[in-house]
RNA sequence: GCUCCCGUAGUGUAGCCCGGCCAAUCAUUUCGGCCUCUCGAGCCGAAGACCCGGGUUCAAAUCCCGGCGGGAGCACCA
């Protein structure tokens, strides 16, 4: 117990602090995360998470959990709850929820004030010609001539219509070439229904919820860099409070791609299982995999809010996970590829193993008999007069080899430099372990990224309730599933 | 192409804003050794880096200029 308190103590002062936050007091943080309800959660989401939710703590602030949720043809009613649920088994709790949406009134009367100050106008350009003038530098006769006001936007059709901010058709940062603010979309949205027919785009919304909500240290990612003009722009010509806006790069992680991008194409073509593929960096895969949320923080808040660009290896997640699952999880023997052994004078008993080797989590029963399993693996290594060692148990002398071994009693106490192998008796359940690997090899999905091993383990694991996670000693941690019958996520070695 | 951002060991990261205490932090990785009835964990040790070239300065990873390399944006998507 005590050895385990120094443990512990010993991890927490190797963990790294978040660099102090720029323009920051103690009790005056606010922070915000803001996802859009379009789909599940990924480790890229959990890092903008994780150091929107730290700042906030470390500096006695806000955390606010903002759905942004203003393109109605993207979102999804399922997604406000999945993507709740995905952030609490994060454990990551916020001081305050809304929806953006719930905002649009206050953004049509920042809207309406905009135009009628000639800020903004109505710009009845096809979406090519838009495009185009902006790679001409080309203001287009709208934007000075425009009649149209808000009322007359309002009416108009999908497509027919938007509103543009006058920003610099002159600009280098192209971003500042009359982007567009509000756009028509008939389709219904998931919570308003048919209420709304004009939306924002982010460069409004964005800029104005951080400001209106009262965030001091907005967070985003680096892909938005140049659309920090308009930004700091827009909330000048409306006369709103400018917080100090930041960015980070996005996390990479090595064959193993993040976006939503790259993913969907996966499932929709039935390479993977779904969004909980244990392949994937979905929260809900790597939370099926056996990734536990504290190693999932240490691992993101690791990357800091640097803005170089980094592309992580997935071990460096493993190792994390590993030692903090080494003291929790429970051993079992688990044989995969199993090979039979006779063992002449071994007697029919049931011998008590410890859970864990150093931290006390009880004992389990075992039978066993002279049948034996022992891995392939370690099989095929063995020399007859050979002497190796069950563990835990007796040693055996090796007196056959064929399809199954050979072998006599060869006493009980432990001699040094011989090989352990962990075994199965006849008592034993078979199952199978789902081996998840790089989805990627060399940018192409890897076909056999995922492996599955068929083997034996010890009775006890009939005991696992679903969703823990063990150790298969000499083998990996692994994640138990329980439905039909019983199987295993390998999270890593 | 244009514009912006970035460039510290194999990988990630601290330091850079406010130059000296940096012969550069921490983690991972690899390799030794110890410990352990797991190929896991733990302990000890070792290996390994400031993109290049100029400049400023008594002094530069840190400031300035140029080059090279990488990334992003150029959507009525965020």
């Amino acid at each position: 117990m005590e050895r385990l308190g120094i443990k512990e103590e010993g991890r927490k002062k190797e963990k790294r602090k978040l660099p102090p936050l720029p323009h920051a007091k103690k009790g005056e943080v606010v922070t915000r995360f803001p996802p859009e309800p379009n789909g599940y959660l990924h480790i890229g989401h959990a890092k903008a998470a994780f150091v929107d939710y730290e700042y906030a703590r470390m500096y006695d602030g806000i955390f606010i959990l903002r759905f942004d949720d203003t393109n109605p043809a993207n979102e999804r009613k399922e997604f406000y709850d999945a993507q709740k649920e995905d952030l609490k088994w994060l454990g990551i709790e916020w001081d305050k929820e809304y929806r953006t949406s719930d905002n649009l009134p206050k953004h049509y009367e920042l809207a309406k004030k905009l135009l009628e100050e000639g800020n903004a106008y109505i710009c009845t350009c096809s979406e090519e010609e838009i495009r185009r003038n902006r790679r001409e530098m080309r203001e287009c006769i709208h934007r000075n001539e425009s009649e149209l006001e808000w009322n007359d936007f309002i009416k108009m059709k999908e497509g027919e219509a938007v509103m543009r901010l006058k920003g610099d058709m002159k600009s280098n940062n192209t971003a500042m070439r009359d982007p567009v603010l509000f756009r028509i979309i008939e389709h219904p949205h998931p919570i308003h229904g048919k209420r709304f027919r004009v939306w924002p785009t982010y460069d409004f919304y964005g800029a104005v919820e951080d400001s209106l909500s009262g965030v001091t240290h907005p967070f985003r990612s680096k892909e938005y860099e140049l659309r920090d003009e308009v930004y700091f722009y827009l909330l000048d010509l409306l006369g709103l409070r400018k917080p100090h806006l930041m960015e980070f790069s996005r996390l990479e992680i090595k064959g193993m791609p993040v976006s939503k991008r790259k993913i969907k194409p996966l499932i929709d073509e039935g390479k993977v299982m779904g969004w909980d593929d244990p392949r994937l960096p979905t929260l809900r895969g790597l939370r099926r995999r056996g990734i536990v949320p504290e190693a999932i923080k240490e691992f993101v808040l690791s990357q800091g809010i640097s803005k170089a660009e980094a592309v992580v290896a997935f071990e460096n997640l493993e190792a994390i996970n590993r030692k903090i699952l080494d003291g929790k999880a429970r051993r079992y023997f688990f044989v995969p590829q199993p090979v039979k052994v006779i063992v002449r004078g071994l007697e029919e008993k049931e011998v008590e193993l410890k859970y864990h080797p150093s931290v006390d989590m009880g004992k389990r029963k075992v039978k066993v008999g002279n049948v034996i399993y022992i891995p392939k693996s370690d099989a095929e290594k063995l020399q007859v007069g050979e002497i190796f060692r069950l563990k835990d148990l007796c040693n055996v002398m090796v007196e056959k080899i064929g399809n199954e071994i050979m072998g006599e009693f060869a006493g009980d106490e432990l001699i040094d430099g011989i090989d352990k192998v962990q075994w199965v008796g006849e008592e034993h359940v078979e199952m199978e372990v789902l081996i998840p690997r790089l989805p990627f090899k060399n940018g192409e999905f890897d076909e056999k990224s995922l492996e599955i091993v068929r083997g034996y383990a010890e009775k006890n694991v009939e005991e696992i309730k679903h969703g823990e996670i063990v150790q298969f000693e000499r083998f990996g941690f692994v994640r138990i599933e329980r439905n039909e019958g019983i199987k295993g996520i390998m999270a890593h070695r």
